[in-house]
DNA sequence: CTGTTAGCGCATTCAC
DNA sequence: GTGAATGCGCTAACAG
């Protein structure tokens, strides 16, 4: 059982004081040539890990508080976004032997001028750093330019942006996403039916990068693994029930052949809930993501499965990061970018 | 944003000090009603967070160590029983700032004689708390009465038994394991196609009890759901490849209707290689959890999907209970007992 | 019964 | 550059 290591251990190892490995372990002020390889050679072999908790606790001492900001797009209760924000209070609340001052500002993931509005609002306000719920790449990406100027650190969640450097990036695999959603709608719809494809209608601005990534390889897959299937995409308005349900009744009488409908976003429940509504029954249909709205049908049985990207852990883990990164000027390796992606039937959901 | 409270913010909104609030908060020591009326009007509204880390601090102090045993059948490198080691060496890492001394005694989960050898040499051993991986009934009975007079806490992994009074018990949902099993089995394999459920031939023991529970829920599906299906049952030998090899070929001869093979235990691996050793392709397989072999045929794509009850999670969270409860004396509420099940395809194995 | 004290690992500050 | 001193939240031991 290899015991852990403390600093007083390893200084007493090398002949050196605490504050000189603490100045080593951490690249903090200067330190002698021979003071650096006596510790580097204590630590040669073993290893010594990082405790975000004892370390808060002599850290509040002086540092008396971080302010975060949080810029993410809001939610109703219990959907995509809101699990993203659970989990990042999650991390405020497991810190909280940390004083840490958050405040959140919410923009709407359909309107990029609210999104500009939120980061203008933010891009200049006095922090220790900042979470990004990634939704508009341009918006992003200027954002991020005036926070490397005031050398303000940052993190993301949902998705990257190119030519920005982050902390870290949380997300799930999105190229996996859709290819998984292919596998499952191939595998559990029978031989010989068609499917569909189904995309929000955009209202004003692009797709969000992260349904495009699904969208292309769930397409791709077919191909790819020899599959002859005949896969439709339709569109759908994100607005109106009523809408929703005539536009898959008309879609779906004009193809009686569909056997399943993939939801490639995480208000899947508007399909479900219209096609109940629609009194059309006996189709697969397979969506993004554990929200209140998915569970609900899944439950249900008008949804048969989800694939989940564990939003929250994506809000936990940036509120780790940030943290590890402002005690100890380095991103925390132990922490996976990439997210679990798990796949929810009515049998393995919980309650 | 619910700062978090301090041990002496509450002493100080109560009027005593902190030692008094700490015998509030866990119980320890004789309080007065007044000092007792104090603090809870103090904590009235507002939570007090544990944490087990800055805890382990003052801690480690006087109490110089825990010795924490491990009893669990010995595995393979990378099969059940050995990431369920290593989710318990992860917690012991995790909460290395405590002097964990931590002992394994292992045992062959097929003999329940090295089981009762291996029980022998913990009962009576000195120690501050003991994991259990539950397989024989009678055995782990035993060992938990003599434990019991002893006033030594135990955690089980894997399963629970009745007639024990554990800390807590970490295990997957067995019955919901059978169910999805079932469901997945069933929407993959197409209609008209039976199906077979394979379990290992028992070797002079009785079959564990998760296998029993999760077989029975899987049989039991089909008419739940009104699902019209044949189903097989057919055993196959856990020690010889050319074995199972040549039962695999003249069970599927004397079926060749059968279009799916559900493995209802963690070696589904042997499953699939004796299928590719046969030549017999074209096949749904199931099984579960992502074992070194399994991720290999699922990688491979001679085994279609796993589901996973998170072993290494299991183990960890049965170190992290041990040490709320050794600490505070109360069983840790915010651990999850029953762990998710997820499902693992090649799409979203994770490399 | 209860307040006080000491000291755990750690980061920081400040003489040297 | 570096060691010693300080004090964070917490617990155990002790004196009253």
């Amino acid at each position: 059982m290899a015991q852990q290591l403390t600093i007083k251990q390893i200084a007493a190892l090398a002949g050196v004081s605490a504050g000189t490995v603490d100045r080593v372990l951490h690249n903090r002020g200067k330190v002698s040539q021979e003071a650096l390889a006596a510790v580097q050679k204590v630590l040669d072999g073993q290893s010594y890990k990082y405790n975000l908790h004892t370390s808060a606790v002599a850290f509040k001492k002086t540092k008396k508080s971080l302010k975060i900001l949080v810029s993410i797009p809001s939610s109703e209760k219990g959907e995509y976004w809101d699990l993203i924000r659970e989990g990042i209070e999650e991390g405020f609340s497991e810190y909280g032997d940390f004083d840490i001052e958050s405040q959140f500002v919410f923009f709407d993931q359909f309107d990029s001028l609210s999104c500009r509005d939120a980061f203008d609002s933010i891009a200049e306000a006095p922090c220790s750093a900042v979470v990004v719920g990634t939704t508009f790449v341009d918006e992003t990406r200027y954002l991020c330019e005036r926070l490397n100027k005031r050398h303000v650190p940052y993190v993301f969640v949902d998705g990257g942006i190119e030519e920005t450097t982050p902390v870290a990036t949380y997300k799930a695999n999105q190229i996996s996403c859709g290819r998984l959603l292919a596998r499952l709608m191939d595998g559990l719809t029978p031989q010989g039916k068609e499917l569909v494809l189904m995309v929000p209608r955009r209202t004003g601005t692009q797709m969000s990068n992260n349904s495009a990534i699904r969208k292309a390889a769930f397409k791709d897959y077919f191909p790819e693994n020899g599959k002859l299937r005949v896969i439709h995409e339709a569109q759908f308005s994100t607005v109106g029930h009523e809408a929703v349900v005539s536009e898959l009744k008309s879609f779906l009488g004009e193809h009686p052949n569909v056997g399943g409908i993939a939801v490639a976003i995480s208000s899947s429940y508007l399909i479900s809930d219209a096609l109940r509504d629609a009194g059309i029954t006996g189709l697969v249909v397979g969506g993004f993501d554990v929200t209140d709205g998915n569970a609900r049908c899944v439950r249900e049985g008008t949804l048969d499965f989800l694939i989940n990207q564990h939003p929250e852990r994506q809000g936990f883990y940036a509120v780790e990061s940030i943290l590890h990164y402002l005690l100890y000027g380095t991103p925390d390796s132990t922490l996976p970018e990439l997210l679990p992606i798990d796949i929810v039937f009515k049998e393995n959901l919980r309650p």
